[in-house]
DNA sequence: ATAAGTGCAAAAATTTTGCTTGTAA
DNA sequence: TTACAAGCAAAATTTTTGCACTTAT
């Protein structure tokens, strides 16, 4: 089977070598998202002969390419995830770490006007937002006028 | 004279010892988000003894304390700015790398109620809109109805 | 007085690179 | 065949730490 990334390799000019494969494999079953240690391990079991270097440079590149996208979500070292056709949020729990991601694609066209205001065309953005759960209940729609706003 | 920070810090308790007041005094005049070695160049001109493990136990402290943020800006390195009141959005020129800082409250509060809708209690947000200068007119208000998506 | 901060140098952690060998197109 | 990729180990970068000494409270 091929995956997805395998895919964009291949319609970016990409030589396909069996590294590469292989870590586009580990990037395309990722949940998460993984930093350069997580996909040299990961990596590592499909073909023990990958090197770190390797990774990284295959990172880069991927990156370069617009095949996927660094992050940091708060943690020191970056992490990637698979390019989407749109971009998405995340929301991080501060005192889990953990990450939602979701979509908001009217925002997106929000920030694309904003950047315009600018005279920028927006080539992509990164929207992290940092919270903790509420201790209220979940707010179904869009509740709270404007809230207590936390202390920051 | 006494800066915000000194201010800041004493609110939190800090002990404020010359270096920490140096490093204030740098952070408070720094114009753009400057990286640790920045801070610690300029510092070294007010005390050439300030050490460069102080100005990273110091920007850690203040990070902690929720006197400074740290960003990532597209740079490999982590930069500095004081938090304000309220958050404020980075648009990247991806072609000369220079930021452009800009308030946008109406959005803040959009994500606060993003956030909510999640359950979550919004605490920080950062939003970084990485562009490149649009070659058509700056835009005035908000044109361009959709535009042509940049490749991505 | 004393708990906390600092400098220095050494170490850890993260990322890049030079060079030789291997390999996809 | 040949330009590009990989592995390995060494180097470069960025950040943290141990320890003896100093200093703000």
């Amino acid at each position: 089977m091929e995956t997805r990334i395998e895919r964009l390799c291949m319609a970016n000019g990409l030589k396909m070598t069996g590294p590469r494969r292989a870590i586009a494999r580990v990037l395309s079953e990722a949940t998460g998202h993984p930093d350069v240690d997580e996909l040299h391990r990961l990596a590592h079991r499909l073909d023990p002969r990958i090197s770190l270097a390797t990774v990284y440079r295959t990172v880069r590149l991927f990156e370069q390419h617009g095949i996927l996208e660094r992050r940091n979500l708060g943690s020191r070292r970056a992490r990637y995830e698979m390019s989407g056709e749109h971009d998405h949020f995340h929301l991080i729990d501060q005192d889990s770490g953990k990450v939602i991601e979701f979509d908001e694609p009217e925002t997106e066209q929000l920030m694309r006007r904003v950047a315009a205001r600018h005279g920028f065309e927006l080539v992509s953005l990164k929207i992290e937002l940092f919270g903790r759960k509420a201790r209220s209940e979940p707010a179904r729609a869009e509740p709270e006028r404007a809230g207590k706003i936390p202390a920051r």
